[in-house]
DNA sequence: TCAGAATAGTAAGCGCGCATACTAATTACA
DNA sequence: TGTAATTAGTATGCGCGCTTACTATTCTGA
């Protein structure tokens, strides 16, 4: 198929990197939603639970600090973390310092969500990179280069 | 930063592919919704504006064949079209053969709007992944596998 | 000390991506 | 030919990602 009325720099639609980066997400995602679905989580919720387990349940752990280790916004965060509340997987406590923020802490039971979600979605991510075979580091090494060049804009 | 509360397989959460795809994409979407902000276009809206122009304005195209060609899903792209139909951008005939079926077809404004974004959507995309230099040929090749075997499934 | 700037968190709202369910028209097949 | 299966398109609804605007609290510096 050729392009008649659009001045394209691409032959096809397949060459270009933006394009073929929405999709691969979509079905990624879709594979992410999957796999959760046995678990009740939806992606964020994975992702804000398993990383406020991984920052550990000492220390209180404010939204900000679990957004910025998560990459999610702190509109989305607090949304999440509601419904998460909500469903005892984690305590949204007045932070002792901070009389703006909030102490998050996992529940018991959160932590051990946490920890079976987990199994079931690296072995989706290792289905899903598996067919890049030797040349997922070099795929990992792309994306962390687009990630902090897009940051620095 | 270690682990001690979540089981997980990665020592640092950047080593996982697919977090660093969704953030990756999210940033690539947030630059491509600056850049078509000038020209009043989602994403979306110019994909799909961008497709239909690329399929002609000859043959009369479906929304299904239009949403096959730009992967997104029949839902959105009868919103969406609805919306460039109501900008003038693109018209909805009833199918001549398909009583069913919608016949698109874009508009002159229609064209020339998705002419003028679609220059500097390329040059938003030379940017973003302009960091990856000689390896944007790998990246790409990558998305592609992984696009093609996650379809297989 | 105290007024202004910065920060943590939330409300409301918009467009996207998708799932489910439905209507109307077409196609396939017995 | 007539009925069943398929298909094009749309309504509804949910969660995500983000923007704007707002409150309450903390920090900063003159």
């Amino acid at each position: 198929m050729t392009p008649r009325d659009l001045d394209t720099a691409f032959t096809d639609a397949d060459d270009s990197p933006g394009l073929l980066l929405w999709q691969v997400t979509n079905r990624w995602q879709a594979a992410i939603r999957l796999t959760l679905k046995p678990y009740g989580l939806t992606h964020v919720q994975f992702v804000l639970l398993a990383a406020l387990t991984w920052l550990g349940s000492e220390g209180p752990v404010t939204q900000k600090a679990l957004a910025d280790q998560a990459a999610s916004d702190p509109m989305m965060t607090s949304q999440v973390l509601r419904a998460l509340e909500g469903r005892g997987l984690v305590e949204r406590r007045p932070h002792p310092q901070d009389g703006r923020a909030r102490a998050l802490a996992v529940t018991e039971e959160g932590r051990a969500l946490a920890n079976r979600a987990v199994v079931a979605v690296e072995a989706c991510d290792a289905e899903f990179f598996g067919t890049l075979e030797e040349q997922t580091g070099a795929f990992t090494r792309a994306l962390r280069r687009l990630r902090t060049a897009s940051t620095q804009e």
